[in-house]
RNA sequence: GCGGGCGUGGCGGAGUCGGCAGACGCAGGGAACUUAAAAUUCCCCGGGCGAGAGCCCGCGUGGGUUCGAAUCCCACCGCCCGCACCA
């Protein structure tokens, strides 16, 4: 090279940084990889692919996880178009949220300006890295024309009373006087402030998610995820079944009358041994009947406070329950006996009904509150063995903990003597029939709330009317724009303290001044539910996409990205794609069939960051060793589904072997310029690597296992190296290197770039059809078979391909290191055809 | 506590339809080339015994099934990730 002028001679180094930056912005300015015009309608199956990444969040550049999410995408991208496949690869920003509004408030900067300005970094790393994504279908969830669509989307699931506004306990941070996200919330205090964030009720918008409870749940089984990000909705959505039973208060209380209250129960069986009642603190019934009671006020305010903070921090166990008795009794239906009521910390408002008939003997919760409190623990059930067998009865006095297991039912009426199983489908039928409550199915999902008294992100398309109430924007209004004089400094929400923004609107409906717009924007997570969807048609100003087009394109092939949203993102968007469905404006009943979840990148087995002094960022290693080294590194340390902890993996040894696929090559290309090129003996073997190379290497992509790939493409370099050492190299060296470079190119696809193109090819390395071998090479005239010795290696012998059990016998057992075994009977043989053969002797 | 996953050389990892454990690489050691270095190329590289051929041990631990187990079954230990007072 042009420094070292006294070495102008030696053979060009491979040098990544002046060949890869020039080929990245070509690839990028000619939209080499865009899939345009698409094919839609005559999509089949067999043609077309999906392929999906979560798309990045621009809060600064790219990270080492961005990095490893989009090669894992790349790689499996360009592989399938090789294959034959058209494949729409899309690329956005999921760019509205907290981040931008942060620094808007920290520093004085404009988020819209701060969101674009990281974008373009995040982008020059995306194309620098060689990642070949469609740039025509570029969206940003913080541009109008796109949000104006997530409105578009909101006012649907309006429309189909699938959106809908209520007051509910959310995070309140008292200190900046504003509501906070569940992940603005760390360890039970507000991220900026510190202070304690509170529960605080507040009227909000929620999308009623909990429609598809039971939908969500049984589609899991038609899709390929990882089980446990399957497990992970099915814990989220949390469905159990049991009955609803009403109890009644034992006096006319304040409405003159006994009071009806119902309970959710998992377990109707062990009514009998109800021997106490329990309210969440903030039940209505007990906030009626506690008025004016100070202490319990004081009481009901701490457990308030105090479960949110500490259920981050303290397990449950070691905790201790907290309630007080209530002045009044309930009336167990079954007994007709009278049960003391309390409130306690451990029953929640917002499950089941938020009261409970405590069952001490069945519940271990229970059970603790009345040890505490000394409460009567009825024994209703007798345990049963594993064969059905009676076993001791319980004794409530020496007992240290509930019984969960089965048994008969005992002190409970006209049940006992029935198994617990048949009990609660006995005392099910009756409770129905006695009017009493019904059979019951509930979830621990609940109502998605998706408005944010935050600034950065799609206001909210309604309006609220004196006399009308909330009334949808009219389509042709959209998008609700956000104003660009927002004030970041103000306390409280940005939108709401504008002059104008809010009151600078009639009633749809009645034309009436006395109106104003919803000032809360929609959660992030509603941008991104839907994305996948407008990656269709992101330019189209008509609708959100087309309804062909969704049928063709969806569900998504495969979708890459992070576990961490393994429920929230996930989830979301199997709600939208299900209510579009149900809207009429797509067919798919889920949005992504397959999700890989790309593992961590570490550092010293910590997750990398600035505060810890272990953060290691794309730019400088690309800067170093290239992009393609980059890539490499990644794919060949492991998995893509596990973590790389970078302090193990060596992008100096990804270099030194792109650096001989580089010197091999070139020394070639020299061969052939020079005239020398023949092959040499070593000719048959090479021709055999190549096609192992071919059949090993395929199989890995199939199954995207990127670094057993590059093992044997490692292997097929050395395979050259040995083959051309002695200078020699014709035909088959070329076609060896070329199919190293093929079969390279969606992992490394600058050098193999390059290369193909020095090899004397016009067009790219990336639109080659990928390669397939002569499996005849592979075929094996003699075979090496294992001789084993009741069970023990005890030498090789070669024999014919497919020999006899009868002939490889024969010459296992002339085999000088095998026969000194031999001594005794021969009791059995086991053969493996071509593999191995095993003598059981016995003395 | 419940659910899921994982334990293989100094390191990342192969092998996981039961059939030669340690592919491929990193780190390390030695050699060639060089005035020297870098780069490159070659050799060695789980532990023990042995001059050597070779033998024994070895995939978290202990059992089991089998001609044969890293792989299948049982129990235990350890680590990681979810969820966590959900009635």
């Amino acid at each position: 090279m042009s420094d070292h002028p006294d070495v102008q001679d030696e053979p060009e180094r491979y040098d990544p940084l002046a060949l890869e930056p020039a080929i990245a912005r070509r690839w990028h300015d000619d939209r080499a990889y865009s899939l345009t015009p698409r094919p839609s309608a005559d999509r089949d199956g067999a043609g077309t692919f999906y392929a999906l990444t979560m798309f990045p969040y621009p809060s600064g550049d790219l990270h080492m996880g961005h990095a490893e999410i989009f090669t894992i995408h790349d790689a499996l991208v360009r592989h399938l178009r090789m294959t034959g496949k058209r494949v729409l690869n899309p690329i956005g920003w999921d760019a509205f949220g907290l981040p931008a509004e942060n620094a808007a408030r920290n520093r004085g900067a404009d988020p819209k300006q701060w969101t674009y300005d990281n974008i373009e970094e995040q982008r020059s790393t995306i194309i620098r890295l060689g990642y070949s994504f469609d740039w025509d279908t570029v969206l940003y969830t913080c541009d109008p024309a796109y949000y104006r669509w997530t409105q578009w989307l909101f006012l649907e699931l309006f429309d189909a009373n699938l959106a809908y506004r209520r007051e509910a306990l959310v995070n309140w941070d008292p200190v900046d006087q504003t509501v906070l996200a569940n992940e603005q919330v760390v360890d039970g205090r507000g991220e900026r402030s510190g202070a304690i964030v509170q529960r605080v009720p507040r009227t909000q918008w929620f999308f009623r998610i909990t429609d598809y409870a039971d939908e969500l749940l049984d589609d899991l089984e038609t899709i390929d995820w990882p089980e446990r990000v399957k497990n992970a909705q099915r814990a989220w959505i949390g469905r159990s079944e049991g009955a609803e039973i009403t109890f009644k208060t034992a006096d006319a209380g304040p409405i003159g009358e006994p009071e009806e209250v119902v309970v959710y129960t998992t377990r109707p069986d062990t009514i009998f041994g109800a021997t106490y009642f329990v309210f969440a603190p903030e039940h209505p019934i007990v906030t009626a009947r506690m008025a004016g009671d100070a202490d319990y006020d004081a009481f009901r305010d701490e457990v308030s406070r105090r479960s949110e903070v500490e259920r981050v921090s303290t397990m449950s166990a070691d905790r201790g329950k907290r309630g007080v008795r209530l002045n009044f009794d309930m009336i167990n239906p079954f007994t007709g006996g009278s049960i003391p009521a309390y409130a306690a910390d451990y029953v929640l408002m917002d499950y089941g009904t938020g009261a409970i008939m405590a069952v001490p003997i069945g519940d271990q919760r229970d059970f603790e509150f009345a040890r505490q409190e000394g409460l009567e623990i009825r024994p209703i059930i007798r345990p049963t063995g594993e064969d059905g067998e009676l076993l001791d009865e319980l004794d409530p006095d020496t007992m240290t903990e509930a019984y969960v297991g089965p048994g008969v039912m005992v002190n409970s009426g006209d049940y006992d003597g029935l198994p617990w199983e048949e009990a609660k489908q006995r005392i099910i039928d009756d409770v129905s029939v006695k009017g009493w409550g019904a059979e019951r199915v509930n979830y621990r999902l609940r109502d998605w709330l998706v408005s944010r008294q935050r600034s950065w992100g799609p206001p909210i398309p309604i309006i609220h009317c004196a006399t009308c109430g909330e009334i949808a924007v009219p389509l042709e209004d959209l998008p609700v724009a956000l104003p660009d004089d927002l004030d970041f400094q103000v306390q409280g929400s940005p939108l709401d303290q504008h002059p104008t923004w809010k009151h600078d609107v009639v009633c749809p409906e009645c034309g009436g001044e006395d109106a104003v717009r919803d000032v809360d924007t929609l959660d992030t997570f509603v941008d991104s539910s839907w994305y996948f969807l407008r990656y269709l048609s992101p330019q189209d100003d008509t609708r959100a996409w087309p309804k062909d087009a969704a049928n063709a394109w969806l569900p998504v092939d495969q979708y890459t990205g992070g576990v961490e949203h393994a429920v929230l993102h996930l989830l979301y968007s199997r709600f939208v794609v299900k209510a579009m469905r149900d809207r009429g404006h797509l067919a798919a009943d889920e949005p992504f069939q397959a999700l890989l979840n790309q593992g961590q990148v570490i550092m010293d087995g910590a997750s990398m960051s600035k505060s810890k002094g272990n953060l290691v960022v794309p730019g400088e290693v690309y800067d170093t060793y290239g992009a393609d080294a980059l890539r490499g590194t990644m794919l060949f340390a492991s998995a893509p589904e596990d973590d790389i902890d970078w302090a193990d993996v060596s992008p100096t040894g990804m270099h030194k072997w792109l650096s001989r696929v580089w010197r091999l090559t070139l020394a070639h290309i020299d061969r052939e310029t020079t005239g020398s090129a023949a092959d040499g003996p070593a000719v048959d073997e090479l021709r055999k690597a190549v096609a192992v190379a071919v059949v090993g290497a395929s199989e890995d992509y199939d199954a995207r296992k990127y670094n057993t790939a590059i093992a044997k493409l490692m292997t097929l370099t050395n395979a050259v190296l040995d083959a051309t050492r002695d200078g020699s190299g014709g035909e088959v060296a070329r076609e060896a290197l070329e199919t190293l470079l093929t079969l390279l190119a969606p992992i490394c696809p600058f050098i193999t770039e390059e290369l193909w193109h020095r090899l004397g090819h016009e067009g790219s390395v990336h639109d080659v059809a990928w390669p397939t071998a002569d499996t005849s090479l592979l075929f094996e005239d003699e075979v090496e078979i294992v001789v084993q010795v009741n069970g023990k290696v005890r030498g090789r012998i070669t024999a014919p391909a497919g020999a006899s059990q009868d002939d490889v016998q024969a010459a296992a057992a002339a085999d000088a290191s095998v026969a000194e075994y031999l001594d005794g009977d021969l009791v059995k043989v086991v053969h493996v055809p071509d593999k191995l053969i095993n003598l059981v002797v016995k003395a």
